[in-house]
DNA sequence: GTCTATAGGAAGATAGAC
DNA sequence: GTCTATCTTCCTATAGAC
């Protein structure tokens, strides 16, 4: 490539081994009540992202697990509240990712460690972000604004962190709203096309991203 | 803004005049075959857009239409049909947007042309391209790679573009096959949160993708 | 080409035994 | 906490009259 730091790949490697740690490597189902239920989070997200929420049954659900359809309503008190379990924790994992980058100093930095910790997230969990960010329509209005308040807070810290770049001078002024819009977009839509044969790795597509980033947000190098 | 010509919006006037001229005008369900047949789609498109294709019953296609759930056979052979027919026309939009484009000398100006109409089309028609872009998994094994072929075309010629660039001087040297990608991303993902309060005007957004898309490739200038 | 009526099956969720 | 059995509702698609 061809202009200057952004793309020499110095920088990259800091960027890559920053943004690592921002990603959870907690096993992602923890928090959940028991280890039933896990297997049934499990089972869902791999059966709601194949075929969607309201293309999966129950009984695909349980397919494999041992258990019945019975078993399901011991844990959770319906099919959606299952998918919101799922949903619920991705967000979560989304804003914790903004947080530990906003937190960066250098604004220039931090945009880049955001981009590729949120998209090595997108491409190792693709399965999970399938069902967090393509089945928020499938849930009840209550479960739906819960998230949307997720969302919307890593919206604007997006937006924060970009308005930190242009007062800082590292950014070019411009459209902070339509241009954090396309970044959380670009990697949110990783979870729809990343699939089995993927045509990079996730620390790859990572390290693309945080430069294609920079570039959007105009930094003057 | 802050770089040259890419962004003080000269050229972006020229790219919108260019663009607009590729948004297809003429009725988009022009050739469905019957005025049922496409009062049937209309009422598809509205209903697999907000509940999904699995989500949505026959009973709610149907409904505020005057028709019955057995009218639908007579023009379609499935409820699966129907789809099809709204994602094979979905599909065959976007290839003529990248195919007019693509016919254009300038790479520069051909690149932003394609992101402005084909970013236009999509904000202009989110309802129709949600569907388009968003169901293909509940479509049969057959009708799924039609639309493969048709897709994996305009990836190749969006690569096509992105090398004749670089060939020209005129991009800087890059992951084509990661940007190429990236950037129909970007484009596809405005169907899922383009919404009924967006916050530009499609022509507004078709223009930053434009400039977004040169930085993207690092235009040099 | 449109309707009413319905076949035939699968869906989500619950009852009650263990 | 898990099961089997089942309730009730809704689904896609078809039959047959007009």
């Amino acid at each position: 490539m061809a202009r200057g730091h952004v793309v020499t790949g110095t920088g990259l490697d800091r960027v890559a081994a920053l943004g690592a740690e921002l990603v959870p490597r907690r096993e992602l189902w923890a928090d959940v009540s028991s280890k039933t239920a896990r297997k049934l989070v499990r089972a869902g997200v791999e059966t709601f992202a194949t075929r969607g929420f309201h293309g999966t049954s129950l009984r695909d659900i349980i397919a494999g697990t041992g258990l019945s359809t019975a078993a399901l309503y011991v844990h959770f008190r319906s099919k959606e509240e299952l998918l919101f379990e799922i949903s619920h924790r991705g967000y979560t994992v989304s804003v914790e990712i903004v947080d530990a980058a906003s937190a960066m100093d250098d604004p220039v930095e931090a945009l880049q460690v955001l981009m590729y910790a949120f998209v090595r997230w997108q491409a190792e969990h693709h399965t999970v972000a399938r069902v967090v960010f393509y089945q928020n329509d499938a849930l009840n209005a209550e479960h739906r604004d819960a998230l949307l308040v997720l969302r919307r807070d890593a919206e604007r810290k997006v937006r924060v962190l970009l308005r930190r770049g242009i007062v800082a001078g590292a950014f070019a002024d411009g459209d902070v709203r339509g241009i954090g819009a396309a970044l959380l977009s670009l990697g949110i839509d990783v979870a729809r096309w990343y699939g089995p044969r993927p045509s990079g790795s996730p620390d790859e597509l990572g390290r693309l991203y945080s430069v294609l980033a920079l570039r959007a947000v105009g930094v003057l190098d």
